[in-house]
DNA sequence: AAAGCAACTTCAGGAAAGTTGAAGAATGGC
DNA sequence: GCCATTCTTCAACTTTCCTGAAGTTGCTTT
């Protein structure tokens, strides 16, 4: 038999619980069920996914499979939600996907202004990296998207939404806030420096070199947090990011360091609702969204 | 009942073909399972997908659906081609995908040098645009990828491949060819000119605002030579493709366009065969790519 | 207007796939 | 060596899916 969706997220469940019967438990089927059904697959395969005699140990082909298995179900998933959200919106749906730092900005004022303007309207938003905002746009799920740097893409139309310096973030006490001069490339890289994911954005040659062997990387913006409030680590964002940064961290600019994250908002030029698109995008622009007008 | 693949299969089938009878034929299913189905996902969603009694008519939410469901199911039969994939090469496998223009330049050397190495060694090679090989890239569907332009990704090594100077691309006997003084933005744009899809990567403000106004866009590379060929059409493109451009077309630089198109590799940084993928690079690398050295 | 036609729907029965609980086999801790 | 845990296998059962035939619907022919 072909694989299914139903077995690829039967493998998946099972490789990420490592045994039959919580795994059963999750998908709400009996033990044996699953157990058949990975017997299919595997037969399918014609090799083995699990290594040993229970079910916690993947194969190096099991790896791989697992993999690919679990973006096709989550994104089918996604997929099925998306078409459903459709159908039920027979008002106007709007679906605006966000890198998560402008988010937290643009949400807000956005749902206020939306949802006050057009009664039974649906609005979904979601935040995750560029990567999936610009798959969203492309695969049809979302008409409206926020993301860093400039990407074509046939079929939507991408506009300059502000640009963001980046600079140091650290906690208020913390020597290079304190001190006079602004701090530089080396300062910063020579204390204790938690890279994250918005690092990659930065080009200048000079900070990615320094940057390369740096031992931290934090992708959660929570944890990333946390680990500057403690005043032992610093690391590098741009600055409307760093808004969000509760009281005792601060923004301060490098001095050797003038690149900034450029944010382009996205909008798919056909859509079921074209002129509520249009609308929020121009609401969108209409907001200032830049924490340093220079 | 759940949306399902195959559900979404049959609706893009009758979406394509516009009746039921012939979809039911590519899906080698008779025309009364097809309505059923068809049935089903209507009533699951609890609206029409179509308008009219018959199936040649889709209604805006089928219109929307449809761009859902079509996405899925290719995207669902590459994973399942690539699952497959992983599971017969036993000796090892590699999977590479580049934008066409690379592809033409990159594939031929690399299969000769991969396989005369490895036997048994299983190659993959796709192209398509730029966003579907950085979507191969992040789903683990390709172990090396190479796109235009520098796009951070999670797990995946970036590094630059060659540049490649923008020029215009014209019949040997067109005027743009044969006039002594190297052609301007203006001269390409005032005569007949097409864009296509690499003029997206231009940045050049000049150029960007002098071609948004162009009237024809064609992305087939194909249709896009014949219409050059005719001597009536010129177009603009990075060198290294017009190095694939039939004998009667020539290439030349446009004196106030500088601009290059950023060609990178791309390495996925955990990989079932992790040493071949690393080889294959190192041999990419090697390879001397740029048709303009300057 | 009756017959013909093409596209689609509905229906009942049968085939295929999926599910279950019980029984059996393998493994590892004690 | 025994027991608990985990997984596989089996036969019966349920659900889902598919088919072929008959029934609608609306348009075209004569």
């Amino acid at each position: 038999m072909a694989l299914k969706i139903e077995m690829l997220r039967a493998f998946c469940t099972v490789a990420q619980t490592g045994n039959l019967s919580e795994a059963a438990n999750r998908l709400g089927r009996t033990q044996s069920a699953v157990s058949m059904t990975l017997k299919q697959m595997e037969d399918h395969l014609g090799k083995r996914l699990f290594e040993g005699e229970r079910k916690n140990q993947l194969s190096p082909l099991g790896e791989q499979v697992f993999e690919l298995a679990q973006k096709q179900v989550r994104r089918f998933d996604q997929t099925v939600q998306s078409i459903e959200l459709a159908a039920e919106a027979a008002h106007g749906l709007l679906q605006i996907v966000s890198v998560p730092s402008v988010a937290a900005l643009v949400f807000p004022p956005v749902l206020e202004h939306m949802t006050a303007r057009h009664p039974g309207l649906k609005v979904e938003l979601r935040d995750t990296d560029t990567q999936e905002v610009l798959d969203a746009l492309a695969e049809g799920k979302a008409d409206i998207g926020i993301a860093s740097g400039y990407h074509p893409l046939n079929g939507v139309r991408a506009v300059p939404l502000f640009a963001d310096r980046f600079g140091l973030v650290c906690a208020t006490d913390h020597p290079l806030h304190r001190q006079e001069t602004a701090p530089t490339i080396a300062d910063v890289i020579s204390s204790s420096f938690v890279r994250n994911a918005l690092c990659g954005l930065i080009r200048n040659e000079r900070f990615v070199e320094a940057s390369s062997n740096a031992d931290v990387t934090i992708h959660n913006t929570h944890s990333l947090i946390t680990m500057v409030r403690t005043g032992k680590w610093v690391t590098v964002l741009p600055q409307t990011v760093a808004r969000f940064m509760p009281e005792a961290t601060a923004f301060r600019p490098i001095a050797d360091l003038p690149d900034k994250r450029e944010v382009y908002l996205y909008q798919r030029e056909r859509s079921r609702f074209a002129a509520l698109a249009e609308e929020c995008c121009a609401f969108i622009q209409s907001c200032d969204l830049s924490g340093d007008p220079g």
